[in-house]
DNA sequence: TAGGCCATCTGGTCCT
DNA sequence: AGGACCAGATGGCCTA
C-alpha cells in the first residue's frame, strides 16, 4: 500500500499554489492511508461478505491480495479521474477574468463554477447587446450602408460587425452605458466570489 | 479553534 | 465484467 501511494506520489506535483503547501502532508497522507486500508476499509468488506451470501462466495473465491489488488486498481482510477476534473478546473479557471499570478490564490471549485456562470451570462447579455446594436446601425433605412458606397466593400455578415473603420467607431455613450451596468451588476453578484 | 477547502478512499449505481 | 460517475466519510491544511 506505501508502495502505491508512493507510485502515485507525482501526481501531486501537478498541483498549485496552496496545494503545494499539501505536499508536506504527504507522509502524513500515507499514514491516513495506511491506517485506512489496513483499519475499515478492506476488512470491513470481509466482515460485510460475511451477511451476505452472494457476496461472501465472490468475494471468497479472490485471494486478500487480489481484492487489495483490485482496490488499489480502482482507487487509482478514482485518483486520475479527480485529477483530470482538476485539470479541466484548472483549464476554466485560466478563461476566468480574475487576477491571474503566482501571488494570487486559486479560486476554489465553487467559485470558479459560479464565477463561470456569471461570466457566461455576462458575455451572452453583452454580445445580445452587440447584437442590438448593429441591428440598430445597420438595421434602419437612415442608416447609409457606408461599406459598400464608400468602396470598402466590406461583406456584412448577418449578427456580425464590420471591420470598416467606420463601423469599428465606438458607440454614442448612451449605448455603451447598458453594457457597463451589466457589468457593474454581474461583477456585483460576482465580487464576493473572489475574495 | 471553527469553518472552508481539499484529496482520498469507498461502496453503490449506471453504462458499455 | 469492468469502467465511469457519484456521494458520503474522513482527515489534513490553512485562515480569520
Amino acid at each position: 500500500m506505501d508502495e502505491m501511494y508512493l507510485r502515485d506520489h507525482h501526481h501531486h506535483h501537478h498541483h498549485h499554489h496552496h496545494q503545494d503547501s499539501r505536499l508536506n502532508s504527504v507522509s502524513s497522507t500515507q499514514n491516513d492511508l495506511v491506517q485506512k486500508m489496513s483499519g475499515e476499509g478492506l476488512t470491513r468488506n470481509g466482515s460485510k461478505a460475511g451477511g451476505e451470501g452472494s457476496k461472501y462466495k465472490i468475494k471468497k473465491q479472490l485471494s486478500e491480495q487480489d481484492l487489495q489488488q483490485l482496490r488499489l486498481k480502482i482507487n487509482g482510477r478514482e485518483r486520475k479521474r479527480m485529477h483530470d476534473l482538476n485539470l479541466a478546473m484548472d483549464g476554466l479557471r485560466e478563461v476566468m477574468p480574475y487576477a491571474h499570478g503566482p501571488s494570487v490564490r486559486k479560486l476554489s471549485k465553487i467559485a470558479t463554477l459560479l464565477l463561470a456562470r456569471n461570466y457566461i451570462l455576462m458575455l451572452t447579455s453583452s454580445l445580445e447587446e452587440m447584437k442590438r446594436l448593429v441591428g440598430e446601425i445597420y438595421g434602419g433605412h437612415h442608416s447609409a450602408f457606408h461599406c459598400g458606397t464608400l468602396g470598402s466593400g466590406f461583406q456584412h455578415w448577418a449578427g456580425l460587425p464590420c471591420p470598416c473603420t467606420i463601423c469599428q467607431m465606438p458607440p454614442p455613450p448612451h449605448l455603451s452605458a447598458l453594457t457597463a451596468s451589466n457589468m457593474a451588476r454581474i461583477s456585483g453578484e460576482t465580487k464576493d466570489l473572489l475574495k
